[in-house]
DNA sequence: TACAATTGTGTCAACAATACACTAAGAATT
DNA sequence: AATTCTTAGTGTATTGTTGACACAATTGTA
């Protein structure tokens, strides 16, 4: 929690600086050893979570709003970032304001406002990400998405709705550029998939649909130092890849 | 266009009551004679073409809001809505302000500030909309969607999101209900999938998979008066239908 | 009564998805 | 070095779905 003194020159700034009544919210995936991550934020009041967040400045492109922001937590730039949907129930942000409506008089308090929220999801290599925390946290780290702590605010809610919107991407559009390191091999990637998806798939027609899509280039190489035969490397053809974006894919899974 | 006078009341009122730097803008689907169909406001300035949109009241949710602005236009209530997106580019409304800037200096001028515009799209019943132009608007009409005027700001993207939006959807939900009469024949309802998607599909196959949805139920009666061989009349099965949008279809067109 | 237009229904071939089996390679164990 | 365990790579038979197409039935019109 900020001090009176700090809480005020921050409303003070965003009163200046921001747009009133409009923030957004991120929710960061990231993908290591067989789990989905989420980039959470604790608040310094302890038991405070929230994603990672914050507001568009006046004359700011609302897409450069959420890149800024994310670069801010993640420390990395050209994310994989994608707008899915606006919150906007009148009393979603009521609670925050809650917390500081002693220290400020609503005027001047940034947080009396309502605020819409613009979600936004981003995908990024869990690996290249170096999560730092805002004025307001404590700690921004990684977190399990099957064990995830309560969330603040509509938070819950965002975090769901991305995952939902993530899944029925998966039905017709490549993933996993975003999420993998440059080169995987093909059972690292279908666990990936298992993971979004929450269910097994077969290891032959995962293949096999996989490379048919197009969007795989295969190294010569292989993953040496395993405890088991050495599976092939495989890459993304970024161009086939962007071209699957665009365009789409048929059948789900 | 408004008088000083209109504007300013206007503008007084607008600030008093509506959420600063939030628009709705709503893309209303209707078909009609084979014809894809969406509504649009001409405005007193002869020539100026926008699709219908409104603003947030300070306490109202915001699906409310789009509501709330389509009844106003169609005379519909409960009519099927999807928010889509939202357009934030800083300079999205300045075109709209320019035309009043001389009329109210600009802190007084609502139409000063940025706007960011959440986009609505809505798929109602030709038939029974009763468009209805706002105190901006000459008239309220219905344009052939392959024969649009020019629109004004960046309202020709929000329409062209709108499209792409509702032709992903149908490869992965029912549609219809919203867009058909109650009853309807079979080579009706293809005409609607295929004014939406811009193709021709097989009468044939179309039946088959429609049928194969579970979604439709066949009338024992059939269409008379017309000039061939009478087909039967179908409707849809809300239960089944409302189960269909919720789980999702498998495959595409 | 023949014809044109349109609807209802059926079939077959091509393709895609599913289930499943076998072989190969690396590492640890005997 | 042979055995065994585990994981990876590839193939195939079966089933289901989609696309292309043909024919019969109904209605108004020439």
């Amino acid at each position: 929690m900020l001090t009176k003194k700090e809480l005020k020159a921050y409303c003070a700034n965003a009163s200046e600086n921001y747009l009133p009544h409009i923030s957004i919210d991120c929710v960061v995936f990231g993908f290591h050893e067989g789990l989905m991550k989420v980039l959470l934020s604790e608040m310094k009041n302890e038991g405070e979570w929230y994603l990672p967040g914050g507001f568009v400045l006046k004359s700011e492109p609302i897409e450069m709003a959420a890149n800024r922001i994310l670069k801010e937590r993640t420390g990395l730039d050209e994310i994989f970032l994608q707008q899915f949907y606006v919150f906007g129930a009148p009393e979603r942000s009521k609670e925050h304001f809650e917390m500081y409506k002693d220290m400020l008089p609503p005027k001047e308090n940034w947080f009396s406002n309502r605020f819409l929220t613009i979600g936004y999801y981003a995908l990024v290599d869990f690996c290249e990400t170096n999560p730092t925390p805002d004025q307001f946290s404590a700690t921004c780290n990684w977190c399990d998405l099957n064990d995830l702590p309560a969330l603040k605010l509509d938070h819950a809610l965002i975090l769901t709705t991305a995952l939902d919107t993530l899944r029925l991407q998966l039905n017709y559009q490549p993933l996993g550029y975003n999420l993998m390191p440059k080169e995987f091999t093909m059972p690292e990637l279908q666990k990936l998939y298992e993971t979004i998806l929450d269910k097994k798939l077969d290891r032959r027609n995962f293949q096999r649909r996989m490379l048919a899509f197009g969007i795989l280039k295969r190294s010569e190489q292989l993953r040496k130092g395993g405890a088991h035969k050495a599976p092939y490397l495989y890459s993304f053809d970024l161009e086939n890849y962007e071209a699957a974006l665009k365009e789409g894919f048929k059948g789900g899974w």
